[in-house]
DNA sequence: TTGTAGGCGTTATCAT
DNA sequence: ATGATAACGCCTACAA
């Protein structure tokens, strides 16, 4: 036998005279409670100080009101704002959020997976990690009654899953275009890793928007990074940068190395944007107060983030719908000119 | 009655020709059960795809495995990359994170704090809300023996709680004498609530300073914001920079108002440093890379998230230990000298 | 409208 | 070394 620790509905039921049965209704607003025994059990438990214990519901009941939340890291611009407004959602619907970071580890992934199963969580909004290749342990949670929504780097793999994404090859294209206007004839790119349909769709909206132009696409001009990061974004601006024939504008992948680029082209003494424009992918909260500010193509992370949680919720609230039917939903990016681009100085 | 939904250990007995105690032994490692009955169990629970129920294991054992985060925004800097390194080393020490985001509202960190309580979190790392006045409902969540560390906010009100902070009047003495050392003597304060320690802390180690240097402590040079947000900080600066008696250097209690201010000077067509030196407390991730780069203080996010996950679970795991010491830990700062405060440009 | 009792999936206390 | 069974705290058919 375990001590007894904190009140429960049977000393709440002792304190108000009735059975726990109807503790249990009072608390939680059954219409079959008379007026006059909620008010005497909310009484009761007000002045025992009782919490519900939520562990119970959910073991009884088998529902649980919070949702994982699978990110890669929490300390980069898009990731932190969206989760930011991911639990600011799960709040306002009465959820609560367990933050999941794999730090682009496959094996961290599968490990957080078996950790949210086992939690019970109601649903999972992940996005995937650079690494991951395969989904098994999401069949694995899913197969578990567990809901799914894949926000921002997904897979079209995963069938009968709700799916939150930008138009990456759109948005890529017209970031393409605008560098193409703003003058720029030798465009290099920063690609992530393709093997992530994201960075694959980048880059072919990239492609795409150079031979339209009639542009050259050299494969020099086009590097690859594995993770995005400060530093590589340096490594790669120095290889292009000391090309031969060297490029007149880089597009980078993400924000972090437009950033690098930039930081390094001034250390080479190139000028931006006079000799080398810079676009990046997914801004950093404070693209807009460097010098020069950098253009770059907004991911609406408050979008992205309600619609995830909505999405889920509606899900998970249709659980006896066979019917439910699973939605990919494309949100439009916005291309924000700054001054890292502006070689044609309107005004 | 309701439909069984997951496997569960009864399955797992009858798979493996035992019974259900055995299962949980063999699955917990009990050195009781012998090694040829624990590999039987393991196989059958394999088979099955058997996956503890941690609801169930909570309830039963009146422990968890999941600490509450309390912050008031996760789309700022420092505590984003607080509560990524608060995750990192939970998940390090096997447990789970629930995160929740007070926005600075007093009522929504009582919820928090219901809510936290109710789900029987073993502990909860909190930073206070810039609201927060009482405290009842952190001493709610410690008489119903859930443990706490506060970090960066705290109140010194709260005894028998352990508190990981940096010393912010040094620190802010530190970042005056810098700024008088560089040059400037009519040395402005945007300040926080100083209901808020920190900010009073702050504030103190900034009188300090010019008191020591024997400059004037002008109170139209003292000003404050409720939010410091990036607008106030415009709005101050606007108001500093248009007295009469300009001041020529501006210390700001975060680093978002830094900028801001930077930012607006800029409009105002006053140079940063020559004309106005600014420095700001805890440096923004992008700091570095703004131009005049901004001088910061920064705050040891990595060491205080690590601390104060550690020093939780201590206490989480000292339960029986009447005689458990709550330690107040301060943490040093670092002053990152960039150009927005050097005027004597050596070199 | 209210009460009784069984069940949710574990762990832990007895036995054997 | 293993098994039977009572907790943990709540919800919910079924009864009354």
């Amino acid at each position: 036998m375990k001590k007894k620790t904190r009140v429960n509905i049977y000393d709440v039921a002792a304190e108000a005279g009735v059975s726990i049965s109807t503790v249990s209704r009072a608390l939680n607003d059954d219409p079959r409670i008379s007026a006059k025994t909620k008010a005497k059990v909310q009484a009761a438990a007000k002045m025992l100080g009782f919490q519900k214990n939520a562990i119970a519901t959910s073991l009884s009941t088998n529902q649980s009101k919070v949702i994982g939340v699978l990110v890669s890291e929490l300390n980069r611009g898009f990731l932190s704002a969206l989760v930011h407004n991911i639990e600011e959602t799960a709040f306002g619907m009465g959820y609560s959020v367990i933050v999941c970071q794999t730090n682009n580890s496959h094996e961290r992934e599968k490990t957080y997976m078996d950790t949210l199963i086992a939690s019970r969580v109601a649903g999972i909004i992940a996005t995937l990690s650079l690494e991951t290749e395969s989904f098994e342990h999401f069949y694995k949670a899913k197969e578990q009654g567990i809901k799914l929504v894949l926000v921002d780097r997904v897979t079209n793999a995963m069938k009968e899953t709700t799916k939150i994404v930008i138009d990456d090859y759109q948005a890529s294209l017209e970031g393409t275009q605008h560098l193409i206007e703003q003058g720029y004839t030798k465009i290099a790119y920063l690609s992530g890793p393709t093997k992530q349909l994201i960075y694959a769709d980048r880059l072919r909206g990239f492609e795409q928007a150079i031979k339209q132009a009639g542009l050259p696409l050299k494969q020099e001009w086009i590097k690859y990074s594995s993770n995005l990061s400060f530093a590589d974004g340096t490594r790669v601006a120095d290889e292009l940068l000391s090309l031969k024939d060297r490029p007149n504008a880089i597009f980078t992948a993400n924000n972090l190395t437009a950033i690098s680029t930039i930081a390094h082209a001034e250390v080479l003494g190139i000028k931006v944007p006079e000799q080398l424009g810079v676009i990046g992918f997914s801004e950093e909260p404070f693209s807009a107060f460097m010098k020069p500010s950098v253009t770059s193509i907004r991911q609406p992370s408050k979008a992205m983030g309600q619609l995830a949680v909505q999405k889920l919720i509606e899900e998970i609230n249709s659980d006896q719908d066979e019917n439910y039917i699973h939605q990919k939903v494309v949100l439009d990016t916005e291309l924000i000119c700054r001054q890292s681009t502006n070689r044609k100085k309107p005004g």
